[in-house]
RNA sequence: GCGGGGGUGCCGGAGUGGUCAAACGGGCUAGGUUGAGGGCCUAGUGGCUUAGUGCCUGCGCGGGUUCAAACCCCGUCCCCCGCACCA
């Protein structure tokens, strides 16, 4: 077996010495810039999952590349975060430590993987060269009253010791803690204010047509546009108004409660000094902090209460009861809403468990509510009653005239919604980006300036505990100087959530050594935007909604003149093994060191890519893989033992270019499963010939050189050629030269032998003693009348068997076999084609006879040519009879 | 409940109106090669049938459109993923 790490390593160290994959800016080149979201550098290393994601990039990198692309294909680290300062906690250590070794480890195996990323381009969010630009986003941001701080309910991760963002929140549990729920907690926290860019985000979605439509459709929910009006009712007996959102104005006369959330600051107000005010602390500290992501569920149980005040219905100057309860929200909307039981089924609930009234507004088409015997709300659309000058009109042409009554009336307004809320960026951990702040009791709160960024974590810093934030405890860091009035003062101590650093990080490979800015501008417009991006889908809502809004910004500040950071998303699958993700902690990985040492790591990347398109999951299957090194094992042999002529060989080229044209299609639209097994048809036909022309084995080394670069540019260099196959053109397509009759012919031999095999078989149960077999391939089926007479003229042949595959002709086949095994004296086969197909037929004969206990002889003549029937068959004559004693 | 994806041989997976359902790989069976082999080569691998290139069946289930359906339409069951009281 050839040394597949020798290979390895030796063409790994030439493109590295070459520099093979650095790329500069050219503006007579057209780009592609080819990315997968920068992994996080955690400490156990790559997987075989790891390993197909990147293979999934480096193909298409590679394929571009060898279309003569400017292709820029860049690898970077997500450093900072949890894990390593977890790890240094326990180790009393540096983060850093940890993080860099990861990182070594990661190049290490990603050049092990011959992944062909530009590496002078490699970039780690954890360095100060980085997340100075992250600071410095960051006061762009503050100057354009994009971040703000504000004291709030937020999400707290006991496990994770800090405050998440609303998207790492999943079903009440924290994103990287499955098990763990997520608490509440009311601080003063730091956020992006992404919800001005709300409509756009949203609007844009629109233009993503390379997105795939799940995540468009999770990004469009997450977002949660919903038109509406605002209404606000009169509290009797206190100068203050409840205002309420709502998509159904509607249904307006059909209120008869009104609820706030539990927590919204009103309430509190509202009950102070009456004799509610105890029952209704006691009821919001249950919601509240008790409840928070329980009370959501769809199925909990309505609770709420009267709290003893009364709204006026400014239309109908009706009083109208007030409530809390738990299924309203405080954070959507405007915390309060309108209760139309008779409509919307949670307020139906509600007012059926408290003894509310019902009052129907809307009637369906075929009969009239009853208020008494409803059992439910009637959520569906029909003609307005009870609803003064809007009765008899359907409600659906009602809403938009609600609109302008409440206008009219001063007391409402058609408006927007969103579901989305700001980005909270604060993080009570040592391992991030540090805020560019300082408190000071003077000035107040008061931002780094620019010339004095970065603001650097501190490097000697030992932890001694794993209590609260590690940085708190960091005097020298702490410790500081007013920027304005120059007096003692405080640095925040809270660092940005890691999502900030992957928001822009695109950017920075376009330009990652800049000491001035993030990135050059004009470098930022050569490359982008990025033509294919390739990651999770587990991102749809959080990085994936966070890179958009980013890009926005910078464009909004002058730096980038697109609108979105890319057009084309690529979600792969994933890998399983035993029906599961391969992961570290299922304990189900099969490591990149373990493969690569047996088989090779072209084999890894051959199979990965072959097993299913790299948008499925799939699973890993030990056994299977030895299928993909076999049959690197007979390329290998191919390329480095089979005659080589240069002599063209038409069948050889016409398979060569239907692969060509095939395989460049398929790498195209990232059916990469289906171009390896037409290059494994063309491989093995190549194997099964006695030589091979120059032209087909370069085609075919030209074709895997993107899956199996290494064995490519192994075979390259054997055949004799200079330079790198990595960078060779990628072959094109000639269409005139696929010569499809020739390769059909070809396959009709196959098929022919086949059925000599078959009929050998049933002469072999019908013990012949003597036998002539003419071979007839009448893949011109119109030929095979012809030639039977003709052969009828000049041979003794007393039956044709017309060894075709078509329908037709097969119909004839018991009745020879019939005739075979009664008189199998003389059988004849006759065989049209081109004369080195005949050759090749002939040749096949003795293997083909072989076991049958036969003497196998074959004897070749011409048919008549001047007959035309060559001509006819586009094919030289020929005839190949067999005769057979037993 | 809503949204998205999917149900094809022993397995992983192709094929999305017809000329060929199961490409390609794995597994299994038989034969060959070999001192030997977990190597290589060849053939077979839905059912029926003495045999066949024949017949039947067949792409979750039930209907329908069509000369023609795994593929299009309707209904239904199951699986996976996301979102889930957003007024």
């Amino acid at each position: 077996m050839p040394n597949y790490t020798a290979i390895e390593r030796k063409w790994q160290g030439r493109w590295e010495e070459a520099k093979l994959f650095r790329v500069t800016e050219d503006p007579k080149r057209t780009t592609c810039y080819i990315l997968e979201m920068y992994p996080y550098p955690s400490g156990s290393g790559l997987h075989m999952g790891h390993a197909r994601n990147y293979c999934i990039g480096d193909v298409y990198a590679r394929f571009k590349r060898m279309n003569g692309f400017n292709v820029l294909y860049p690898m970077g680290y997500d450093s900072f975060g949890l894990p390593a300062e977890n790890a240094a906690i326990k180790a009393k250590s540096h983060p850093q430590r940890f993080t860099e070794e990861a990182i070594r480890r990661f190049i290490r195996q990603q050049k092990g993987l011959g992944l062909s990323y530009d590496w002078d381009r490699m970039i780690a969010s954890h360095t100060p060269e980085y997340y100075r630009w992250d600071q410095w986003i960051f006061l762009k941001m503050l100057e354009k009253g994009l971040a703000y701080k504000k004291r709030s309910v937020v999400n707290w991760c006991p496990e994770c010791q800090t405050v998440l963002a609303n998207e790492q929140v999943h079903a009440g549990k924290c994103w990287r803690h499955e098990e763990t729920d997520v608490e509440v907690k009311d601080l003063e926290q730091w956020f992006f204010r992404i919800t001005d860019y709300a409509e756009e985000l949203l609007d844009g979605i629109g233009t993503l047509d390379g997105w795939s439509d799940d995540v468009k459709t999770m990004q469009r929910n997450w977002i949660g546009r919903s038109e509406g009006a605002e209404i606000s009712f009169p509290i009797e007996g206190s100068g203050k108004r409840i205002t309420v959102f709502t998509t159904r104005p509607d249904t307006f006369f059909g209120i008869t409660f009104l609820v706030y959330a539990p927590e919204h600051p009103d309430v509190l107000e509202l009950v102070r000094g009456t004799k509610y005010e105890t029952q209704t602390k006691a009821f919001i500290r249950k919601v509240v902090l008790e409840d928070r992501f329980l009370r959501t569920a769809e199925d909990r149980e309505k609770e709420g209460m009267f709290i003893g005040r009364y709204a006026t219905n400014p239309i109908t100057g009706e009083r109208i009861p007030l409530y809390i309860a738990n299924f309203v929200l405080h954070e959507y909307g405007t915390g309060a809403i309108i209760a139309v039981p008779a409509h919307d089924e949670r307020d139906f609930q509600f007012a059926k468990k408290y003894g509310i009234p019902i009052k129907v507004v809307i009637n369906p088409p075929d009969f009239d509510l009853d208020e008494k015997r409803m059992n439910r709300a009637y959520v569906g659309d029909g003609a307005m009653v009870n609803s003064g000058e809007f009765d008899g009109m359907n409600n659906r042409d009602a809403i938009p005239e609600f609109a302008r009554f409440f206008e009219k009336h001063g007391c409402g307004k058609a408006t927007v919604q969103y579901k989305l809320r700001d980005w909270l960026i604060s993080r009570q951990r040592f391992w991030g980006c540090p805020i560019p702040i300082v408190y000071c009791d003077a000035c107040g709160i008061v931002p780094v300036p620019e010339k004095d960024l970065p603001v650097r974590l501190p490097d000697g810093f030992a932890f001694t505990s794993g209590k609260g934030n590690p940085l708190e405890q960091c005097e020298s860091f702490v410790k500081t100087a007013c920027p304005t009035c120059g007096r003692p003062a405080r640095r925040e101590t809270d660092t940005m959530d890691t999502f900030v650093d992957s928001s822009w990080y695109f950017l920075r490979y376009c330009d990652p050594a800049n000491a001035e800015m993030p990135f050059d501008p004009k470098k930022a417009a050569y490359w982008m935007p990025i033509d294919t991006y390739i990651g999770g889908k587990e991102h749809a809502t959080m990085h994936l909604i966070y890179f958009r809004f980013f890009t926005k910004f910078l464009r909004d500040l002058g730096l980038l003149r697109i609108d979105e950071p890319t057009k084309n998303l690529f979600n792969q699958g994933m890998l399983h093994k035993g029906g599961v993700v391969m992961s570290k902690s299922k304990g189900n990985v099969v490591s990149q060191e373990e493969i690569a040492a047996r088989f090779g790591i072209d084999t890894a990347r051959f199979f990965l890519m072959f097993v299913a398109g790299p948008e499925k999951d799939m699973e890993w299957d030990d056994q299977a893989v030895a299928g993909s090194y076999r049959f690197l094992n007979k390329v290998h042999a191919l390329g480095t033992g089979k005659k080589v002529v240069t002599a063209s060989r038409p069948a050889q080229l016409s398979r060569l270019h239907a692969a060509i044209r095939d395989v460049t299609a398929d790498i195209s639209s990232f059916r990469y499963n289906i171009a390896l097994i037409r290059i494994m048809e063309i491989a093995n036909y190549l194997a099964a010939q006695e030589d091979v022309s120059r032209e087909a084995l370069e085609g075919l080394v030209l074709l895997m050189a993107p899956f199996t670069p290494h064995l490519a540019e192994e075979l390259w260099e054997h055949i004799g050629n200079k330079g790198f196959v990595s960078v060779a053109p990628w072959p094109k397509h000639d269409e005139t030269r696929i010569d499809k009759a020739l390769i059909a012919s070809e396959d009709y031999i196959k098929r022919v032998q086949a059925d000599v095999r078959s009929v050998l078989e049933i002469i072999k149960a019908g013990s012949p003693k003597r036998i002539t077999l003419i071979v007839a391939d009448a893949w011109k089926h119109d030929l095979v009348g012809k030639v039977r007479v003709k052969l009828e003229e000049t041979h003794d042949v007393s039956k044709i068997i017309p060894a075709v595959m078509d329908k037709a002709h097969a119909k004839e086949i018991p009745k020879i076999v019939s005739a075979l095994v009664k008189n199998p004296s003389r059988i004849p086969l006759v065989m049209l084609g081109a004369e080195g197909e005949l050759k090749a037929a002939k040749a096949a004969i003795p293997s083909l006879t072989r076991g049958f206990g036969c003497e196998a002889q074959a004897l070749t003549e011409t048919v008549a040519a001047k007959k035309g029937i060559a001509k006819a068959a586009g094919a030289m004559p020929g005839k190949c009879a067999i005769h057979v004693e037993k």
